[in-house]
DNA sequence: AGTCTGACCTGAT
DNA sequence: GATCAGGCCAGAC
């Protein structure tokens, strides 16, 4: 819906590009797209999870504001493979084309189904996870 | 400076 | 088990 009286096109927001005191994390949306760009293909996230990670300063409303900027940042952050807590494909609308984000993540293996994600506990990836090898199947019990 | 929206989440009813 | 309401932080007008 937006309530904007002339949405045009969103081209007002401009997060890269602001270095901060020379912390890491110079926007908090820096921190998102690290975290997206961080995931392993073939496997989606949380914007929860990311919010987490992200160092639970952010919360999970503000990743999706993030992803706002996800289209212009660089590179590309992956977004379609962010859903929310219930694995639904709830960003898609955002893409270039609604059905977009099914194809990129069908694309790398996922399996989508009616906009949501099958195997959603399958394929979620923890951002907050280590990258430790493979030694074991991550067995991850959300919550 | 104040107001409002916003790709959400969790708890409570 | 499903639905409602509140809360959260940050950017844009």
């Amino acid at each position: 819906m937006k309530t904007y009286p002339n949405p045009k096109e969103l081209s007002s927001s401009k997060p890269a590009a602001k270095k901060k005191t020379g912390s890491e994390s110079g926007s908090f949306f820096d921190v998102v797209f690290k975290i997206a760009r961080k995931i392993p293909r073939g496997r989606v996230t949380t914007y929860g999870a990311i919010a987490e990670a992200a160092n639970i300063k952010l919360t999970a409303r503000m990743v999706g504001w993030a992803m706002n900027g996800a289209g212009k940042a660089k590179p590309a952050v992956p977004a379609h493979r962010v859903v929310n807590s219930k694995g639904e494909l709830s960003g898609r609308s955002f893409f270039a084309t609604p059905t977009l984000m099914q194809e990129l993540l069908e694309a790398e293996g996922v399996t989508v189904k009616e906009d949501k994600i099958a195997n959603f506990k399958t394929v979620f990836w923890d951002p907050g996870a280590k990258p430790r090898k493979s030694s074991k199947k991550d067995s991850k019990k959300i919550s």
